[in-house]
DNA sequence: CAGTATCCCAGACGATACTG
DNA sequence: CAGTATCGTCTGGGATACTG
């Protein structure tokens, strides 16, 4: 580790990163939004077979809680809300990648 | 994502993976056997403060059952079991490092 | 020393119903 | 359309005690 000084403060720092990809849902909305896609709440919930619509709420709000998703709201009758990644969470796809690499190295 | 090719399958099998680090001890363990280090039982006990045997043993169990940590088991009386990461779970060092990096990145 | 065995609980998750 | 509210379930993890 290169900056991280002590096994206790790395592993909780990973442990910190980790968190905000836990919950039964939010890698599979991550990578319906990967490549700058935007989706409506709908549409998510179309794409995404077998969640609920509290499931989507909550988890699309810890992912734009924590910086990742980003939500926009438009004023109009019905609503209309649409999501798309941050510029930070768009950066999280090759590091996803390199955890897939490393999971191919196994012997 | 290099050769996973919808979301539902790279989705499932990064999930996949990030369940092998789950669990409330794992990191931290993980940590105390980057680089090379060699552990017995009762030293990863008093080198992690709150974690009781029941956890200690249940962890390491997972983490051996995937690949990543070897145990070994010195037939002495009293009993003598040492573990060190496997290759593969010493290839996790700069995969987390990535993660770390990103975390830096927020803006 | 290096573990198992039990019991218990908080919190994550699902199902269902309701709403601005 | 895009959510909240409520309730029930299930499981990861903690406390404690016991063992080859």
């Amino acid at each position: 580790m290169s900056k991280t000084h002590t096994p206790e403060t790395a592993a909780q720092d990973v442990e910190t990163i980790l968190k905000l990809l836990e919950g039964r849902w939010k890698l599979i909305i991550l990578f319906h939004l990967f490549g700058g896609k935007v989706q409506r709440f709908s549409h998510l919930e179309r794409l995404i077979p077998g969640i609920s619509q509290k499931m989507l709420a909550q988890q699309l709000r810890q992912l734009e809680g924590d910086g990742i998703v980003l939500r926009t709201l438009y004023p109009e009758v019905p609503p209309k809300v649409e999501y798309r990644l941050t510029d930070w969470g768009q950066a999280l796809c090759p590091v996803l990648d390199a955890l897939l690499q490393w999971a191919e190295q196994r012997g």
